[in-house]
RNA sequence: CGCGGGGUGGAGCAGCCUGGAAGCUCGUUGGGCUCAUAACCCAAAGGUCGUCGGUUCAAAUCCGGCCCCCGCAA
């Protein structure tokens, strides 16, 4: 099938490539502007920029698609259809209704839960037990569409945000092929979302990554979790960011006020350290003190005289 | 030229400012103690101090170039 995608990070790069292999004609992709980034402050391409020239694609990197002469550019192009995973803009009107089949959405979660930015570090954070992928016939709305194809995947115990990422990514370029097939055939069967029971998952930010330690152990775990490894959960010590890349619940031990305030090292073994959160005790697993690389406690420990009694804020 | 931290035996660090025989915690190997041990004791192996050059009687330490890693910001 003739079609346009866009997407910009790299949750969008296996859908490119699996429709690419499926044998569709990929007349554009269409992604976010490149931007400075990193240390130097160098002009990054996206994701699906480099993936793109990979291929032979040709790229657009319309600072808003709504700009009538992209509008214009795109109706030249005259795309059956345009995927969209993870691109990053809002689709007015006119463009959702240039191809024949309409612009579908490859979207990370069971919607019309985790509606928005983020679905998948939010269903990390929030505990969820499972997740998937949605494909979707967009509309006007913020992932409102009606729902073509679900996925559904379970949770691990130790999942992270990037864990999840990678494995709905992949779910999402094969549901994506499917999805594609069954528009051509017409036997895919469009349903509403509920939207009584939808939610939205905000944008991450660097801040959400600060760690409450009155929150229960539970929740740090799992927002730690789902932050990793983007933008990660970190608290300070000794006037330094730490960040906490991994760490493990212990919710049957104390709660505040048996062994200290919230954030307190409760105890430093050989090879790991404990911290007091509002509701159970939290154990250190892998972190990274500003500036060094990311480390086990046990070798953190090795070279850092972190104490008990010492608190975390 | 965005700001900043760092590259020292296998791991994590100290030493650098105030040049002068490489240190700490741990790991590894051998031995000992013990009913036993991831605990304790004794011993050993293992390092071009990122790299190239400069200053000096002498450089991990001072000066200059380069490579690599990381935090912030974007």
């Amino acid at each position: 099938m003739r079609a346009v995608f866009m997407g910009t990070p790299e949750f969008a790069v296996p859908v490119l490539k699996s429709m690419a292999s499926a044998g569709h004609e990929i007349c554009a992709a269409v992604t976010q502007p490149d931007k400075p980034k990193g240390r130097g402050k160098a002009m990054q391409p996206t994701p699906v920029k480099e993936c793109a020239i990979e291929l032979g694609i040709p790229v657009f990197q319309p600072t808003k698609v709504r700009e009538e002469a992209f509008v214009e550019k795109l109706r030249e192009l005259s795309p059956e259809v345009i995927v969209v995973a993870a691109f990053g803009q809002i689709l007015p009107q006119e463009v959702l209704d240039i191809p024949k089949y309409g612009c579908i959405n490859v979207h990370a979660s069971l919607l019309p839960r985790w509606r928005g930015a983020a679905p998948i570090q939010w269903a990390v954070i929030s505990g969820d037990k499972e997740s998937g992928v949605t494909i979707m016939q967009m509309d006007a709305g913020l992932d409102t569409g009606d729902m073509l194809l679900k996925e559904a995947v379970s949770l691990e115990e130790k999942e992270t945000g990037g864990s999840l990422h990678d494995r709905l990514s992949e779910i999402g370029a094969k549901l994506l092929v499917q999805a594609l097939e069954g528009l051509e055939k017409g036997t895919l069967v469009p349903e509403k979302q509920d939207g009584t029971k939808s939610c939205y998952a905000k944008m991450l930010t660097k801040q959400l990554g600060e760690i409450d330690f009155t929150r229960s152990a539970e929740k740090i775990e799992r927002l730690i979790r789902g932050l990793n490894p983007w933008p990660s959960a970190y608290t300070h010590w000794n006037g330094k960011t730490l960040k906490i890349w991994e760490a493990k619940a212990l919710p049957e031990t104390g709660t505040t006020g048996e062994t200290g305030e919230a954030g307190t090292i409760t105890e430093v073994t050989k090879d790991c350290f404990f911290i007091q959160t509002g509701k159970g005790i939290l154990a250190a697993g892998q972190v990274q003190l500003e500036g060094k690389k990311r480390m086990d406690a046990s070798d953190f420990l090795r070279g850092c005289p972190l104490k008990k009694g010492e608190i975390l804020r």
